[in-house]
DNA sequence: CTTATAAATTTGAACCTTAAAATGATTCAG
DNA sequence: CTGAATCATTTTAAGGTTCAAATTTATAAG
């Protein structure tokens, strides 16, 4: 916390000065954060439960399990939505478990890529079962039109926060 | 409650032995996925930026704000929907800044009280205020009665949720 | 070739997070 | 009053996460 010279370039960007009633977008924020903090605890719970592995590792097999090929680790952060330095951690410990494989590539020797080892694979595979069962549950009570809807207005709601942060912002 | 006489949903015959296409649920829970880990990752990066702060910090503050006699630890842990443990360190380095106060309830020996400084309510809604705005921003594709929507499609989906996670499963 | 720049990954420090066990306080039946 | 159960919190161990800096390799310009 420092440097606060007063108030900073509110004059130029739009949206600070005013108060501005943005509190359903607010409400809408808390809700959505909600929805996801319950749903992703529940799935943590379940995975940790019944096949003790943590919602990271299941995470990270599962954007291999659609990549038969392998995929650089850089690909996987950025597929993950997670940091650089998160995957290498990650990666080390499912390779230690015997659940990934992990070689250079042949036409960069920067580049690590890994991949799921057959058992690794078998093992996502049953897990992922399980995974969808426990989501079509948590959704049971929205209607196929429900879903329809949540899915535009997510789709939407994704563009317009790509399109806000990708530094849109025009001065 | 009801006599529905139409499908008879017993978890026994519902989720585990076919395929039974959950597909729909599953692309929805990612796309949910995507949005939120979106809007946190941008949230968090602009509060780092812009104030030095980490999110769970953040997110504990807001929390006490709404309290203005304080919290036990306990609660907060439950508000926030983290573990005991999680909200211990962090009141610890929020209290060690100077943001947060804490105390021993009166009436019960075993509980901690925790509250915002005057300093550190000072802190919280300058950060809120710019939080909001951003948060405007995010959305601001969205008209209002898409958000509405969204705000009765999600409070649907928590209660599902919810009532999925209470382990509500017959047997 | 040489140097500069960029890219892929790793490392280190600090922090966040959880689950499970431990600690200390309260409550209540007997 | 005593013991058992419960509750609020802390502690511990293991892991997850980020950011920024460092390392190694690639690529391109001169």
């Amino acid at each position: 916390m420092q440097e606060t010279s007063g108030i900073p370039l509110d004059a130029e960007t739009k949206v600070t000065e005013r108060p501005a009633d943005h509190e359903s977008e607010l409400r809408l924020w808390l809700r959505l954060l909600t929805c996801t903090t319950l749903i992703e605890g529940e799935v943590r719970r379940r995975l940790r439960q019944d096949f003790d592995v943590t919602l990271p590792r299941f995470d990270l097999m599962a954007q291999l399990d659609k990549a038969p090929g392998g995929m650089t680790l850089g690909e996987l952060s950025q597929r993950m939505m997670v940091s650089n330095g998160n995957v290498t951690g990650l990666s080390e410990r499912l390779v230690a478990l015997g659940l990934l494989d992990r070689r250079q590539s042949r036409s960069d020797r920067r580049a690590q890529i890994v991949s799921l080892t057959p058992e690794g694979r078998r093992v996502f595979r049953a897990m992922a079962r399980a995974h969808e069962g426990w989501i079509a549950e948590i959704f049971s009570q929205l209607s196929p039109g429900e879903i329809d809807v949540l899915m535009r207005l997510l789709a939407k709601t994704k563009i317009s926060a790509r399109s806000s942060i990708a530094g849109d912002v025009p001065r």
